[in-house]
DNA sequence: TAGCGTTATATTTTCAAATATATAACGATG
DNA sequence: CATCGTTATATATTTGAAAATATAACGCTA
């Protein structure tokens, strides 16, 4: 029989299991939430530093998790123009497309595995 | 058919799908990775601060997570002793020990899950 | 060719989280 | 009743991550 804590966990409380997941590639990690957000705003607004904007992270950080990002495809996941119409802007790949799909469907997954878990807190 | 990704990310570089699991009440976590080696610490030292010093974590910290934890739950986890001999000490409750089992075996779940994302990651 | 906003990069500054330090009360023991 | 190493708490200090700032190069456009 599995280990309950049912009795031991203030039932008033609404506790829940929570996590993060990510990619990692010798430890360190390389894609997860943020780079997740930070991809989805870059379609949408067309630049690495309107996307930085749009969720309040500084340019530095985000240029260099989309740095890291595209040192672990085969293929650069965000591709970068300096200068041209607009002063320039980058855009994403097939493959930035696809990983975005593929971490949603994981994300579904691990929202499932919590949501069972959670509800074992109350059995 | 599930998205794959095996195309895009490099596969001489070992990348794995890891995560990270804790509770939580309103939003803020109060038990995970650190407070279930914080109570096994506990346990072998027989005291907060002698746990805290054994894994590196100030005493703040440490008494700030018993602390905390102890407000989740219907009964102290942890009981403290100012005094006595040797000046005193900590011990766990039953219900500790509990909550250490139950972390212990979702951990595996958990294990399990993020390897056979792992394992997805190659297909 | 000047202007624009971008990418790319280095340097400085800020700030929050963590540690470090200090102190009082505790209670068994010799 | 002094000693000991705790717990409990407040305050000061450190420090490391993040943001802020600065600057150059880029390439289209007017």
């Amino acid at each position: 029989m599995a280990k309950s804590v049912k009795h031991i966990l203030k039932q008033e409380l609404e506790i829940k299991v929570g996590g993060k997941l990510w990619l990692e590639s010798e430890g360190e990690r390389f894609f997860g939430p943020g780079p997740m957000e930070l991809l989805e705003k870059i379609e949408e607004t067309g630049s690495i530093s309107n996307a930085a904007r749009a969720m309040n992270m500084s340019y530095k950080k985000a240029w260099e998790l989309i740095n890291h990002l595209n040192t672990q495809t085969n293929f650069p996941v965000v591709v970068p123009q300096a200068g041209g119409e607009k002063g320039g802007g980058s855009t994403l790949t097939a493959e930035a497309i696809e990983l975005i799909e593929y971490y949603k469907a994981l994300r579904k997954r691990f929202k499932t595995f919590l949501e069972n878990e959670t509800e074992r807190l109350k059995i």
